[in-house]
DNA sequence: CACTTGTCTTGACATAGATCAAGAAGTGAA
DNA sequence: TTCACTTCTTGATCTATGTCAAGACAAGTG
């Protein structure tokens, strides 16, 4: 099994027939650091499992370049807004280091429904389970200083900080880069 | 129609013979002020529309209250993790007001999908949307100041700063009822 | 009615975090 | 190697926002 097939199977917990026949709608892609997965204002018309490497997604607010999230092995990856509902891509998205990924087209995706009977259903859960997490990060804004947002995230993601830029990962953060070099600096003493 | 007819046919449009076999489920439900529709670590076995009224979704953390939304007439109304996963619930939901709702319990809610053949694929569009709601939202607080917080939802729901009671909207936009004081006074003169 | 309770505002002050500016260190290209 | 570029850190300073404390109202209750 690919990882692909492995992450969906653990995660919707569907048969061997149908989880071929949703895999093999994805094709590999290899894109280089640098690389945009999809640009604002454009149409993102795929949906990409990560194999390796980091994309990072983000927007430009009053000309500052905002990092809303970091997509790397094992996360799905796409512009809802385009993927969904057919409309301009609301993010950048950016390759931070060279990347595989296994991609289906917008086309192929919206025909699993057909294929897989509990399509649909699984396909819920899974945004439902989108939705939560990113509850719960609305609630981090609401409830945390910058330093406990930090410790956060480097306990559920260590290895983050010494891939991505620091600058990005503050970015995502909701703070400057000076203040996490400073957290980061307290961290050591 | 009711409401919920109106509210179900404007967001799904879907036939008015599915239509009534759902609307059918819900049941009118009234909560007195000060109610709970839902309690944190207990479970919320029901998905609500609110006809009319307000309701405070909150939790703790570390002692202190913290809003997380403020649902009204026209939204839906449910502890997501808890209807989805049959997890405790992450969320106390409290009435603000006198409150009616239209109410379908867990089993009858997850009947729908039997009855009406797309249903799954319209919830999924309707949490698909959602999630884009959150997102704009988690952008909000890498974005803006908490100034530039208030004016967005201020523009788009001026009335909920005559009916909920400021320190309620003030946690929501993550600043405390001293700031959002402040900024009112700043906008009057 | 008086009394309690909750809401909202205001002032004085404190501080987390932002901004600005500079420099150190690493990386890649010519 | 040197130069340009990026990343990260550090110090000095500024500011938005938080904290604490008090008072003005308004609303509800006995």
């Amino acid at each position: 099994m690919t990882e692909l097939e492995q992450y969906i199977n653990s995660y919707f917990g569907i048969s061997k027939e149908d989880l071929g026949k949703i895999t093999n709608l994805f094709k590999q892609e290899v894109l280089q650091k640098e690389d945009f997965f999809a640009r604002e204002g454009e149409y993102c018309n795929k949906l990409s499992f990560v194999k390796s490497g980091y994309l990072r997604v983000y927007a430009f607010k009053e000309g500052k370049d905002i990092t809303q999230w970091i997509s790397g092995p094992g996360y799905f990856l796409t512009d809802l807004q385009s993927l969904v509902f057919d409309q301009q891509a609301r993010w950048n998205i950016q390759c931070l280091s060279d990347c595989e990924l296994y991609t289906i087209s917008k086309e192929n995706y919206r025909q699993i429904g057909k294929h897989v009977e509990k399509w649909d259903h699984l396909e819920k859960l899974f945004l439902a389970k989108c939705f939560l997490t990113l509850e719960d990060r609305v609630f981090s804004f609401l409830s945390m200083t910058a330093e406990e947002r930090y410790d956060h995230l480097y306990v559920q993601n260590k290895e983050l900080f010494n891939i991505i830029p620091l600058h990005n990962l503050a970015s995502m953060l909701g703070m400057t880069p000076e203040t996490l070099s400073r957290i980061r600096k307290k961290k050591v003493s």
